[in-house]
DNA sequence: ATTATCTATAGATCTATAGATAATGC
DNA sequence: ATTATCTATAGATCTATAGATAATGC
């Protein structure tokens, strides 16, 4: 056992970790915080050591799960790159190392209100990444086309999840991954 | 109290309308049997001479709640007017009455078999109805543009019960609307 | 006699807390 | 002395079941 100051920050990586990738893959609800701390490899009863309350671990892994979609984005500059890797099959199945907004949007309605403040935030940084991902053609504004993106693009990973038929599930993501590119042409 | 074969039916379909509209407000987790019981006049231990498992009654509150699709359907046969009153902030904010295959769509990919199974066979129905409604133009073929168009519909319906930022949710509403509109011209 | 519903509860969760243990760090 | 983690458990859920009660319907 490390009892150390610097051994417990690394405990508390390790329990976010652990945590920003089973709540995308669970849902928010989908874990308690026994198991969590079993898997960062320590006992539940030095939880509340580290976090005030449940959902405060909650709002701190959401933060976490969203350093995964800041180093995505910092390295996709083209929309079309974007779509391709959003909108794959590698990506619906691996949703504990996906996007926190596309794994945990229905989970939000129901959430803690600053569990919803971090999450708002990081929808309007990536609103503001896509917008200028997204060119400027004569149909439409730029920022109205990035959020009929991000909204399709959200919807599409989410359908692609919740169906049963594989067939089904992969054509949402092509399907949405064509119209999106030629509708960003 | 009613012990009748007739007030076991009635009281079969008083559950059903009361977890088809619980489980679109609250998640397919976010209440318990007994409340639901006890919302719909009863106590929870009848529950299981109704179903034979918590999941069972899932399965046809799911069931149920996708009458109210059926017949939003039935009497929407303008694609303009579906966009309207589907991304309005009325139907965002009653999620109990709304469509089921968005209030749900992020508790699927953690839903039993069976309930996925419903999910699917609903999802395919609207796709069928939505390819109808969607016209003809020279951009891309009807199928492809229903798949993009559900899926942003599905999308935004559930961004704008996630974020916490009133302007914005009702920006999402608008905006994908607008470009869903002026994309099926 | 059958059955729709009731009260009561077993057993399995889950969050949060209490108090002990074994290190660290002044 | 402080503290990071441990074991143990209280108290609040939640699903499912057992057995009683009070109607229905042959």
């Amino acid at each position: 056992m490390g009892y150390s100051k610097s051994d417990k920050a690394e405990t508390h990586t390790r329990i976010l970790n652990v945590a920003a990738k089973r709540f995308r893959e669970l849902g928010l609800e989908g874990i308690g915080v026994a198991d969590v701390m079993k898997e960062a490899g320590v006992t539940v009863g030095g939880f509340y050591k580290h976090f005030d309350s449940r959902d405060e671990l909650v709002v701190e892994a959401l933060a976490t799960a969203f350093q995964d979609l800041d180093r995505w984005e910092e390295s996709t500059d083209k929309l079309t790159n974007a779509l391709n890797s959003y909108l794959s099959e590698e990506h619906r199945d691996a949703p504990g190392a996906g996007c926190a907004l596309g794994a945990l949007l229905g989970d939000m309605s129901r959430a803690s209100r600053s569990a919803k403040a971090v999450y708002t935030a990081r929808l309007k940084r990536t609103l503001a990444y896509s917008t200028g991902l997204v060119p400027q053609n004569g149909n439409s504004d730029r920022r109205a086309r990035a959020i009929l993106t991000i909204s399709a693009m959200l919807g599409a990973i989410n359908l692609s999840r919740a169906v049963s038929d594989p067939k089904l599930s992969r054509e949402i993501l092509q399907r949405t991954r064509d119209e999106l590119i030629s509708l960003n042409k």
